[in-house]
DNA sequence: AATTTATATCGTAATATTGCAATATTATAA
DNA sequence: TTATAATATTGCAATATTACGATATAAATT
């Protein structure tokens, strides 16, 4: 064990957990609060404004493209990164979605007083 | 090494680090859907729902619950869970920051040419 | 009181992640 | 063509996560 168990859960589920999991490290939150105040950068600039070494950046950087929320391209020996807003929006869809959800319940309890109210 | 650097980043991005780690499994979206379509539950739903043993269950709530996405109550020998939307809205409010920003940017960029062009 | 039901905790094996030194790679500059 | 600069990759140690059997706990039922 301690192998996730992915071929049981849905498609969807999937891949919201792994563009979670790639958020889920304080310093990959940081480069994407870098990428958006800069709005493209090469790795140099990252190392410059985090306390990693190079190599774990680039590892970060790595994880972070592997999940499309940013890309890179080459710009003569360096890398560009930018963030992909497309894979964001994802995100960005799903908890909107829930947090509607919520709110949309809260607002029908509030008359039919039938939700929420045998726990929690 | 192998643990990770929290003290280096600011609050917020540790926040939102710790709450994106703990969407960070297909299992715990998969409890967070579970819970909006049912509302409310107890762990037992939860574990014949899931394709997990329930000791498994158990510590994904607990994950869960540690970090305020979901909140449990004692019922009888049973304990009802619930989303706690406070900290979704933590989630909604970023990336819809970040995904406003992004396209806020992308419309200026049509104008100014300025951005993204150089790279990505 | 003994049994059942529901959940949590402990212990542990398998695996994954984090971080970095050393090194490789690739493009520019001298 | 030898530096130099910018990133990536490799290898590895430290730590964290995942999963579950066994067991503990605590309330309800018999």
């Amino acid at each position: 064990m301690g192998a996730t168990k992915t071929e049981h859960f849905t498609d969807k589920q999937n891949e919201l957990a792994t563009l979670a999991k790639a958020l889920g490290h304080p310093a990959r939150v940081a480069i994407l609060d870098y990428l958006l105040k800069v709005d493209t950068c090469i790795c140099g600039d990252i190392v410059n404004e985090l306390p990693l070494a190079q190599p774990t950046i680039s590892q970060h950087l790595k994880e972070l493209k592997n999940v499309g929320l940013i890309k890179g391209s080459v710009e003569g020996n360096a890398i560009c990164y930018c963030i992909d807003e497309k894979v964001l929006e994802i995100l960005q869809k799903y908890f909107t979605t829930i947090s509607t959800k919520m709110q949309a319940r809260k607002i029908n309890g509030q008359y039919s007083a039938q939700l929420n109210t045998d726990c929690c």
